[in-house]
RNA sequence: GCGCUUGUAGCUCAGCCGGAUAGAGCAUCUGCCUUCUAAGCAGAGGGUCAGGGGUUCGAGUCCCUUCAGGCGCGCCA
């Protein structure tokens, strides 16, 4: 990690609280402790690289002016030997520090001695996350919320590595329970459609109606025929369903690897019927008091923990309910020893957050440990217009539609631009062009940039040279220093990412990183008459490059050597 | 109705624990290619941070309230 940002951050401290501490004793400052403070990087650069509101938070303590205080402290401020050049006071009582070239050239050492592991840190400290995302009912096709639930829980996923942590990618398949139960009763009724004509089968009201169903139905009647026509009907939908609903998983798994999301484990809501831990959890509930019998069903006192209202679990007709399964499948997750179990649920879950938690607290487990990110909706907009359906199908629009139409960098790109919590517009133009307006592309450009300059300086037979942090002392431009600056800020980025479950921030990072790249190549030739100048800023270059390519990839996004 | 969530430039969005003159990108306008990729760079204009109150040295940020959008409030998942 650019360990030297750290390291930076905590001599700024020892600094200023030698300097009171000298300040107190010269009588100065009365003598009081300071309170804490804050060292932070100010949003306008002219007032340096770093800055403290030391001043500004002892101002009652000390019982002077802010700006009093800050006047005092710069006099007594000793800058020998650390990673800092000059200090300063500034607005109502700032103290603000400027980098020396060591830290500058000390970064760039760092990021080409760490290569691919630059960004890497022991943040997470190895603890075992498990990250649980898409999900998708596996009745239908996936469709838009997945696509953006797929590529921010696959990208939160990757942060969470990076910063440290021992991350388990997950896919909860409801492959029981009502749903399935709809599903048979779907394709029964279209199997027999094909057979009786579409007039002479009512399709039930809460039937899935998409065209997806009647291939199914015509897929089963293409290896069976009319053997299930006069059937029992329970045996019927059975059959039905064994055969539909692997072909469905299998295309999920297959638009999701397209997509280039991979699970370490799909498991499977049957498993819990089967092996008795969704009854085990129901006894457990049971015993704790937490549950009553009312009209018929088996209700469960979620009021009681974080619940808006009680909750059935079993259902008057002896089926469990979805919730039923879902604190047994929590349990479960929980049992397998992972510290952090998160969730990647649309918006429209959130009602469910705080029984779900509360329900880990309710059998003695503990709901801290299980966080949800909610998303939000995603509109698809073509050329301003709102896109509601597929032009192919007639239905809403699916994964598989828009990576026909998306190249999965700028898929990936874009659900990762926006916070979870925004409702997002997806600009099917602007994913798919080719220029400046589509930022997957103004990120790609800087790596292909970087790579061109290698390739060119190659066929001159210049090669890029080992350097010492010394020989990189001459990396002074203000364009230079920005970039590197930039470049020292990103372990700390994913730690944030991490942190807060943004993921978002990353691709705002490469925005910001490729800007900057540009801003330097065209203020900052590489190849130039200075050989000395030339293998630094190749250097540069080279750092520039690692990072770049590290932060795309947590993207699963591919960096062009050339465009 | 109750609960959750969002509201920042024409559009899409950043803004971390309360800090300096509120920032990007797109769009609009003006410049920059006989030298490493112009898919680029430099510059300009554009704001009642939804409205109103409060807390304090200081509020886009915290609290209250009004308005507007989204979502939830099933023996659905």
């Amino acid at each position: 990690m650019s360990k030297l940002v750290k390291q930076a951050e905590n001599q700024l401290k020892e600094i200023i609280i030698s300097a009171v501490n000298s300040a107190v004793a010269a009588g100065e400052l009365p003598d009081q402790p300071i309170p804490p403070f804050g060292i932070e990087i100010p949003a306008e650069r002219a007032h340096g690289d770093l800055s403290s509101n030391a001043a500004l938070v002892s101002a009652r303590a000390f019982r002077l002016p802010p700006r009093k205080i800050a006047d005092i402290l710069i006099n007594r401020i000793s800058l020998d030997g650390t990673l800092f050049e000059s200090a300063g006071v500034a607005g109502p009582g700032f103290l603000n520090f400027r980098l020396s070239p060591a830290f500058y050239a000390g970064v760039v050492s760092d990021i080409l001695e760490q290569g691919e592991n630059y960004g890497r840190s022991d943040f997470g400290k190895g603890r075992k996350v498990m990250v649980e995302f898409v999900s998708a009912n596996p009745t239908g096709p996936m469709h838009m919320g997945n696509a953006r639930g797929g590529a921010l829980g696959d990208c939160l996923a990757s942060v969470l590595e990076a910063a440290g942590y021992d991350v388990w990618r997950e896919f909860y398949v409801n492959d029981a329970g009502n749903q399935i139960e709809n599903f048979g009763i779907s394709l029964e009724a279209r199997y027999l459609q094909l057979f009786k004509g579409e007039d002479a089968v009512r399709l039930p009201d809460d039937a899935y109606h998409g065209e997806d169903i009647i291939e199914h139905a015509r897929g089963f009647a293409a290896i069976y025929g009319d053997k299930y026509l006069n059937a029992d009907p329970q045996e019927r939908r059975q059959a039905l369903i064994n055969y539909a609903l692997p072909l469905n998983i299998e295309k999920m798994r297959r638009d999701l690897k397209k997509y280039r999301i991979e699970y370490d484990c799909w498991f499977y809501e049957s498993a819990l019927h089967k092996n008795g831990e969704l009854d085990e959890t129901i006894r457990i509930l049971s015993e704790r008091g937490l549950t009553y019998q009312k009209e018929g069903a088996l209700w469960y006192r979620a009021s009681e923990y974080g619940g808006e209202k009680d909750e059935v679990l079993v259902r008057a007709n002896g089926n469990p309910t979805y919730f039923a399964a879902d604190i047994a499948y929590h349990r479960n997750k929980f049992a397998r020893g992972f510290d952090l179990c998160i969730n990647v649920w649309g918006t429209d879950h959130h009602g469910h957050v705080a029984r779900m938690k509360g329900a880990m607290d309710a059998i003695g487990l503990d709901g801290s440990k299980l966080e949800v990110v909610l998303i939000q909706l995603v509109r698809l907009m073509r050329g301003g217009e709102v896109v509601r359906m597929s032009k192919r199908t007639g239905k809403a629009i699916q994964l598989s539609d828009l990576l026909d139409e998306v190249p999965v960098d700028a898929a990936r790109f874009f659900f990762n631009q926006r916070e979870a919590s925004t409702q997002m517009d997806f600009d099917l133009e602007l994913a798919v062009e080719e220029s400046a307006q589509n930022p997957v592309y103004y990120v790609q450009y800087a790596h292909a940039r970087i790579c061109s300059i290698f390739r060119n300086l190659e066929t001159e037979g210049i090669a890029p040279k080992n350097v010492s942090a010394d020989d990189l002392l001459v990396l002074t431009h203000p364009d230079e220093k920005e970039l590197i600056r930039h470049l020292a800020g990103y372990t700390g980025e994913i730690i944030e990412a991490a942190k807060s479950f943004e993921p978002a921030r990353i691709t705002r990072y490469c925005l910001e990183l490729a800007s900057l790249f540009h801003k330097f190549y065209n203020s900052c030739r590489v190849k130039c008459e200075d050989e000395k100048l030339m293998a630094a800023r190749l250097a540069l270059c080279a750092a520039a490059r690692h990072t770049l390519r590290n932060a795309l990839a947590l993207l699963k996004i591919n960096a062009p050597e050339s465009m």
